[in-house]
DNA sequence: CTTCCGGCGAGACGCACCGTCTTGTCAGCC
DNA sequence: GGCTGACAAGACGGTGCGTCTCGCCGGAAG
């Protein structure tokens, strides 16, 4: 008995072809963007990548891990691309308000965004229904993105502009999580003033001052 | 050219079978429930409801248009059973914050239900990738619901306890949506607690009063 | 530089499910 | 009581699944 591998003699990553993975990655992407994530098939993709099906099962499980994984690299191309501490970080003018709304008004334009918008929503709708997945989406993508607002709530309680008894990580949702349900789900249309309108909202609540 | 038909030659309503529709609904829901959305087939629908893949093909365009109806039907059921206006109509004994605390409580248990989580979890996952499912899925399933929240803050409007240029129908998405993510994506724990937080948040913002 | 090992592209395989179509039966309007 | 069309059952070709087998070839080790 040899050192006993997770999955049965594992394969060698010294040796596992960047230019395939590449190769898989790139035509993942184009197939949700072109076809959507239902029509988009291993066999599909292997084929559109001038790649054999076994190398694409070989290191990887299933159809929602590769283009997680496809959309990972994207998404660290994309921040690459755009220049260190771009949109990555949330602005602290001072003035919380007006800080969040400018962030949000860059989600609000990354989701309509097809090249964005049809991966993750392939990748969230996957995650609802296979918490395995799910978990991994919001750790992988989402919770990055959320520690953000903590850490600018935090500095907005330091400065007083927020109660210090209010938990950062359940405010965030008073703006976020709205947003998200309306693009997920369709439940109403996404605008600046939809986004302007939730911060005003969530700063100041909706009782009688 | 007799009457034109959407599509050619319509079944005749009058002669369906009720037994094989309420057979086919009860078969769908036990199967989502039992092996998951993914594992749920047609094939395996007809099988254990007794019935033949046509009578399924015949009557719905899709999987998930089966599931929608049997989950409608399950629901109105449910609430036929629970007796008329027991949970659904939001309360107004004049104190808003109880009010939507007593709710979203009750909408904690109900989201924790195997029975009604299952089939609410594919339908919405369905539409996250699927626009007319999930615009369905809306109209049909949420928005009925939400409308009782609207109902509920325009009396709190004129009872003086929201301002009244707050629009109910974004200040319920301020409580609704971070429990509706939660909830779907898994990005935290659900708790009587946490559905409490939401609305003291939502009444009165995280900015100092 | 040579050897060799294992990842590689290609595609055949059996399987499951798709959506359509065929058959004979039987239930419900006329 | 007769006709019509929905019904259960299942055959059918098509497609994607996940596994496998085949040579080929390229990078790590000697």
């Amino acid at each position: 008995m040899a050192t006993q591998n997770p999955k049965q003699t594992a394969p060698d990553t010294a040796r596992r072809s960047e230019r395939s993975r590449r190769a898989i990655y790139e035509a993942a992407l184009d197939l949700v963007v072109e076809a959507g994530y239902p029509k988009t098939t291993i066999e599909g993709i292997a084929a559109r990548a001038g790649v054999g099906k076994q190398t694409i099962y070989r290191w990887w499980s299933s159809k929602a891990e590769v283009l997680m994984e496809a959309f990972l690299d994207l998404s660290e191309q994309a921040a690459r691309e755009a220049g260190p501490e771009k949109v990555y970080v949330i602005p602290d003018t001072g003035d919380l308000a007006a800080d969040l709304k400018a962030v949000l008004r860059l989600t609000v334009d990354q989701l309509k965004d097809p090249r964005f918008e049809a991966p993750s929503r392939a990748l969230a709708a996957e995650g609802v229904v296979d918490e395995k997945v799910g978990r991994a989406f919001v750790a992988k993508l989402l919770e990055p993105s959320l520690q953000l607002y903590v850490d600018r709530v935090r500095a907005a309680q330091e400065a007083g502009q927020v109660r210090p008894e209010i938990d950062p990580r359940i405010a965030l949702e008073l703006w976020v999580s709205p947003l998200a349900q309306r693009w997920l789900q369709y439940t109403g249309p996404i605008s600046y003033d939809y986004t302007d309108t939730l911060v005003d909202y969530a700063l100041h609540g909706i009782a009688p001052r």
